[in-house]
DNA sequence: GTGGCATGGGAAT
DNA sequence: TTCCCCTGCCACC
């Protein structure tokens, strides 16, 4: 679910589904009524993602701005799109899935490509229940970006952008990794795990960090982040550490992945059999082992 | 059926 | 810091 990882998954998705085909947008609950109006029939440009922030572009209309907060969802469909079920802020669809032809060409504003989807295919997504789903300006969108640190998953990004200000942070490393403005896209799951595969104190300051673990962090979380677009969930646990190399019970929760300590509290450690610490800190449930993490 | 909790973040305090 | 948004899943009636 939504860290950096989803965001940039769906920014492929949608791109690979929908761009360059005119679509039929709709909000059938209404409270995206007057943006998914002003987007029916138009073609999709573009799409991109920094952090958890999903951009789909729509040439000179702008672009629409997602956010999914905690709950938010969007959920992919072939073929005829059914009737919408619960709350859906925004429906995306190509007109054979929404059953018509774009209402008129003027709106199509885009002349070349067809989506890699090929030519005819029937998609839609539906988007429920996100934080922001709004229609902004590119102005608005560089707002949004100026505000963001640098994102593991974005390639031009600077991690010297961030250790400019961890190393002069007296907040502790957990805290920091949390910040969007610092780092973009790490949520809690990713912090706890980056933290434990480098054997690092959680409750450790930015500015006690060696500039060598803050490379080590960085590096670290690109190579996780990129495999967790790549299979759509988040695994961080080493392959001599995976349930099948040592032997132990697979996880089983909602999430799918492998990890080693996030939401683990209580249950010994993979490595060393310490029971997994838990505490509150910025209004976040942290996790880590008290014996691997002392570096 | 009900209540608690969750990978987020912004506004209010 | 606390509240609120408002979805889905699970443990526990």
């Amino acid at each position: 679910m939504p860290e950096g990882h989803t965001i940039h998954r769906l920014a492929q998705d949608c791109a690979e589904r929908f761009t360059g085909r005119a679509l039929r947008a709709s909000s059938p609950q209404g409270k995206f009524a007057d943006g998914a109006a002003l987007l029916d029939g138009a073609t999709l440009t573009g799409t991109e993602a920094h952090g958890k922030h999903l951009f789909l572009g729509f040439g000179p209309l702008g672009w629409v701005h997602v956010h999914l907060g905690l709950y938010g969802k969007f959920g992919f469909g072939e073929g005829r799109a059914p009737a919408p079920v619960g709350q859906v802020r925004l429906r995306l669809a190509t007109p054979e899935a929404a059953g018509g032809r774009a209402r008129t060409a003027a709106r199509t504003r885009t002349a070349d490509g067809a989506g890699t989807g090929g030519e005819g295919a029937a998609h839609y997504a539906d988007l429920r229940g996100p934080t922001r789903c709004e229609l902004i300006t590119e102005p608005e969108k560089q707002a949004v970006h100026d505000r963001l640190g640098p994102d593991p998953l974005r390639p031009a990004s600077d991690p010297e952008a961030a250790w400019a200000r961890i190393s002069r942070s007296r907040t502790t490393v957990a805290a920091l990794l949390m910040d969007q403005k610092i780092v973009a896209g790490v949520g809690n799951v990713y912090r706890a795990e980056v933290l434990f595969r480098l054997g690092i104190d959680p409750y450790r300051t930015g500015r006690e960090l060696t500039r060598a673990e803050w490379e080590a962090i960085w590096s670290d979380l690109v190579a996780l982040m990129h495999e967790g677009v790549r299979n759509n969930r988040i695994d961080t646990v080493r392959e001599e550490h995976t349930p099948e190399a040592m032997g132990r019970a697979p996880r089983v929760d909602d999430h799918g992945g492998e990890v080693y300590v996030y939401r683990r509290a209580h249950m010994p450690c993979h490595l060393c059999g310490t029971p997994v610490s838990t505490a509150e800190l910025a209004a976040r449930n942290l996790f880590w082992c008290p014996c691997c993490q002392r570096r």
